[in-house]
Order: C-alpha cells, then sequence, then structure tokens
RNA sequence: GGCGCGUUGGAGAAACGGUUAACUCACAUGCCUUUCACGCAUGCAUUCACGGGUUCGAAUCCCGUACGCGUCACCA
C-alpha cells in the first residue's frame, strides 16, 4: 500500500475561506487517518490576483488551526518546489510531451476565433465546445509555425467516441460521454499552465494519492482523466466534496462579505472551536460525540462518512461550540484570552481574574465580554422599574428595605471577600423575614444597574469593593426614596 | 439549454429493506438558582421534496416530476 498523500493547494488571496479551511482540514485527516503526508502548495499562477503577505496568512491560519504539513515551500521537502510560479518551464515541458503522445495538440486560432464559435453556441443554445481546425495540422507543420514564431495554445485533443468516467469516494461512479467533452486550453499562449492543468502534473509529480476539492470540478475530472491516460500515469483516488453553504441558495464566500476564518478569530472564536464545528459540515461521526481535539478528529474521521449534499454554516451552533471550548478552557487560559477585551470596557482598578471567574461560565464569544461587564466601570443609568421583579416577588418597599439594611450590614465588613459578603447579605433574609431573592435582586439591581449581569450581588459587590458597592447601593436608596412613602 | 450532482424537522445530521425516524444546535416549558448563564428534565418530523412502482415490509431499491446547486473561459 503506497504512502497516502493528500495536499492543500489554496491561491494567495489574502485571507482563508471557512470553505476552503474544510477542505484543508479534510485533506490533513485522510493523510493524517493513514500516517500520510500533507502538503501544502501554493496556487500563484494568476499573477493579477497576487496580494501582498497573503502567502503569510496562510502559513498563519494553518499554524493557529494546527494542521502542520510535512512538505510545503516554507520547510521544503522532496517534491518541490511548493510554488507552482516556481514551476513554470516543467509545465510546458509536459504539454510538449503530450502532443507527442497524441493527447493534445497545437491550436493557433485566436481568441477572437474561439470566441465568435462560442457566440454561436449560444445562440442555439448548444453546450459550447470548440470545434478546432488545428487539430488537423500535421505536427511537423505545427512546429514549424511555433519555430516561426507564431503564438500558440496546447489544447486537449478529445476524441468523441464512447464515454469516460472515475469512481469518486463520496459520489461513486461519475460517468460522461466523450462527445460532450470540450477541448480545453491546457497551456496558454503566454506560456502558462492553465488551473487544472498545472494540477494534474503537479499532483501527479508530487506523487499525491487522494485529490480533495469541491465537487464543482466532479464533472470536468472525466476529460482530465484522459490526460493521465495519455501518460499512461495512473489514476488518484478522488475525494469530492460538498460545497459549504451561507443559505439553500449560496455558497459561503468572502466576496459576498462572508466571515472568513480571521474574521471570525477577531470576533473571539476560538482556532479549535472553528476546526472543530466545520469538521462537522459535510460530515458526520459514527458516534454521538461532537466536541473533538484534532487529534481525535484524526482517529475517527472516515471517508465513507463524507456526505454527497451542500451543508449551511450555522453560525449558531458554532457559537454554541465556542461557548464549550471557552468553559473547558483552563481558568488562566480564558483569563488570558479575555484580557484584550476587559481593557475595552474596564478602565477602573478592579481584580480581573475574579472577573474571569464569573465570566467564562457565561461568554460564548470573546467579543460579548465588553457589553457584559461594562457596568463595572460605571453605574449605567437605570430605570427604577428594575426592582420590580416578579418571580423574586419584589416591590419598591422591599427593595427599599433590602437596600437599606444591606447598606448597614456590608458598612461592618473588615475583610472584604465574597465569603464575608456573603456571610453578611445572608444574615438578612432570615432576620428581614424576606426571601433571598428579596434581597440579594435589588442589591443586584443596585450595584448593575442591569437587567442581567453575569453573577449575582455578591460576586458583583466582592468585584467592586467595598466603597463602591455602598456608593452604589446609596444611589440606589435614593431613587427609592422617591417612590416609597416615608 | 446539454451534462453532472443533490433534496430527512428552522440548521447540522443518523439510519445502510424490518417495531414508536438517533443525536446536536435553535426554539418552548419546567426544575435548580440572588438575575443571566451553566446543568438537568420534557416538548418540538404520524413522516423522510412530490407522484408512481418493486416488496409481506421502503426514508432506504427502481422510474418519472419538481425544485436547488454545479459545469459548459487562454479564472482559479
Amino acid at each position: 500500500m503506497k504512502k497516502v498523500r493528500t495536499r492543500f493547494a489554496p491561491s494567495p488571496t489574502g485571507y482563508m475561506h471557512i470553505g476552503n479551511l474544510r477542505t484543508a482540514l479534510f485533506e490533513y485527516l485522510i493523510a493524517k487517518h493513514e500516517g500520510g503526508d500533507f502538503l501544502l502548495r501554493i496556487e500563484d499562477t494568476d499573477q493579477g490576483r497576487k496580494v501582498e503577505g497573503a502567502v503569510d496568512i496562510i502559513y498563519e491560519t494553518m499554524r493557529e488551526v494546527g494542521l502542520q504539513h510535512d512538505e510545503g515551500p516554507d520547510i521544503g521537502g522532496d517534491y518541490g518546489p511548493y510554488i507552482q510560479s516556481e514551476r513554470l518551464p516543467m509545465y510546458k515541458e509536459y504539454a510538449d510531451q503530450l502532443v507527442e503522445l497524441g493527447g493534445a495538440h497545437y491550436c493557433f486560432c485566436s481568441e477572437e476565433e474561439v470566441e465568435q464559435q462560442r457566440k454561436e453556441c449560444e445562440l442555439i443554445n448548444k453546450p459550447f465546445q470548440y470545434d478546432d481546425p488545428c487539430k488537423h495540422i500535421s505536427l511537423a507543420e505545427a512546429k514549424e509555425r511555433i519555430a516561426k514564431g507564431e503564438r500558440y495554445v496546447v489544447r486537449q485533443t478529445i476524441s468523441h467516441e464512447g464515454a469516460t468516467y472515475f469512481d469518486d469516494e463520496v459520489y461513486g461512479r461519475i460517468e460522461v460521454d466523450n462527445d460532450i467533452l470540450d477541448e480545453s486550453v491546457l497551456l496558454k499562449s503566454d506560456g502558462y499552465p492553465t488551473y487544472n492543468f498545472a494540477n494534474i502534473i503537479d499532483d501527479h509529480t508530487m506523487g499525491i494519492t487522494h485529490v480533495v476539492r469541491g465537487n464543482e470540478y466532479l464533472s470536468s475530472t472525466p476529460k482530465y482523466n484522459l490526460i493521465y491516460q495519455a501518460y499512461g500515469w495512473e489514476l488518484p483516488t478522488y475525494v469530492h466534496v460538498p460545497p459549504v453553504m451561507k443559505d439553500e441558495q449560496h455558497k459561503l464566500s468572502k466576496r459576498n462579505g462572508d466571515a472568513s476564518f480571521q474574521d471570525l478569530v477577531k470576533k473571539g472564536y476560538l482556532p479549535q472551536a472553528i476546526l472543530n464545528y466545520i469538521a462537522l459540515l459535510g460530515w458526520a461521526p459514527e458516534g454521538e460525540q461532537e466536541i473533538f481535539t484534532l487529534e481525535e478528529l484524526i482517529r475517527v474521521f472516515d471517508i465513507k462518512r463524507i456526505s454527497k449534499s451542500p451543508a449551511i454554516f450555522d453560525l449558531n451552533k458554532l457559537t454554541w461550540m465556542n461557548g464549550m471550548y471557552l468553559r473547558a478552557l483552563p481558568l488562566e487560559q480564558f483569563h488570558e484570552l479575555a484580557l484584550p477585551y476587559y481593557r475595552e470596557a474596564i478602565h477602573t482598578d478592579v481584580d480581573l481574574i475574579q472577573v474571569s471567574r464569573i465570566l467564562q461560565q457565561r461568554v460564548e464569544v470573546l467579543n460579548q465580554i465588553p457589553e457584559m461587564i461594562d457596568f463595572i466601570d460605571t453605574l449605567p443609568e437605570y430605570d427604577i422599574e428594575m426592582y420590580i421583579h416578579k418571580k423574586m416577588k419584589t416591590t419598591y418597599d422591599i427593595a427599599l428595605t433590602a437596600l437599606k439594611n444591606a447598606q448597614t450590614a456590608l458598612q461592618t465588613v473588615e475583610d472584604w471577600n465574597e465569603a464575608t459578603v456573603h456571610e453578611v447579605l445572608l444574615a438578612l433574609p432570615a432576620r428581614l423575614e424576606m426571601k433571598n431573592g428579596q434581597v440579594l435582586w435589588p442589591v443586584r439591581t443596585a450595584l448593575s444597574g442591569k437587567q442581567f449581569t453575569p453573577g449575582g450581588a455578591i460576586e458583583i459587590a466582592h468585584i467592586l469593593g467595598k466603597e463602591e458597592s455602598l456608593r452604589r447601593i446609596q444611589v440606589g436608596i435614593e431613587k427609592l426614596n422617591k417612590v416609597c412613602e416615608p
């Protein structure tokens, strides 16, 4: 059994697509599940689309999610170079060889001539197939014209007899009649290979055993298999994967403003959570487990369980999963991740590790943090009606009583910490013949001025400190005094 | 339009011809609880796009229809 080799071959466009990242993940998992190699190849033949620093973003992303490649432009390997633009001379050589083998021919037609035929096809609503007069030019004559400096392309030669098929690992046997196959350009007149040709040559010369790619290539794959046949090369195993959609009709794409990997990270999604979530798009594990480490994914991944139908990216579920990851983190690690977000909202001197303690159980996405804790810095303006809570059975009078008693009780606390505050506050309900909520709800409201807060009255009081807590309770008392009869 | 592929609840999905169609997210309700969140529990597809057929029996096999996506570049 040959060693499995897969490749991730992105174009350096400046960001990492979620769909591409998922393809990379599948490629990585397929290789690693079999103990094989995963390589990185940069497809930069489109010079017009080149973006400065884009390659670094690719390295950075792969590093962040832990998809470590075994060979690539940055680390080398036995099959280099791993950047397509550095492999240019090779494609021409292979193209010439293919012509000798009868799998392609030189074509001297102008783009206008091709365009004209395409228009005619469109007019009668026929699928476009270029009927190339150059097919009948003898090889000797063609070489002569090339020698004289005529511009030419190398175009695939396809016999219109019969049918060709291939067996895809996901979609099964795909078969098409040869007479619908267009003879497309392999080597452009500027000497650059077309994408598909470069792919064939690179995949073969790099010993790729499993070609994993989007299912948009499903219908053109038979055509390119003809090239493998002409060279006498062994076909790779094909794994076509279904697309990742943003809704039923549209693929997820950065061009439509959909989130890229780095956008999500910027919002506070963890790379590991993102990776885990996208593994579940178009693939399902055998059991009921959904949270997986990369190691676990490698172990359980199975090509057979890749789905044929498109999967819609659900931010909702990613958010849930991100929360699971956040909660599973050691406190110190969560704290470190949260720190930058604290700085956005908190400028007073509070014990931020205490903030992390109560926040970790409640945050789902890190960028929710500033909004959740803004009350720590300054007590927001709040409506007095917040003191009324049906379930807690509070009224203005009860709230006022609770606050006044809390105030006097808290003033006596010397050593201000959660235990002491807890002790003092929880002594009140019994003494006042109230329910816990009737005391703690008003106190929490006075301390935060918010409907919902991370943590309860005691935790918040601890974080705010004695002085600020008492000040806020006093504010609450004054508010309530206005509506309560003395 | 030709060709290719797909279609299980709002989303991800399981099922591989055989009792009440797993599980997760979302949603709803209840419990827990000082709010929220967590956690726990319950509910949420009499039905698998639709119509035929095969079979004792079909979401699962076959045929057709509809809808969606892809592809038909000297773009990747």
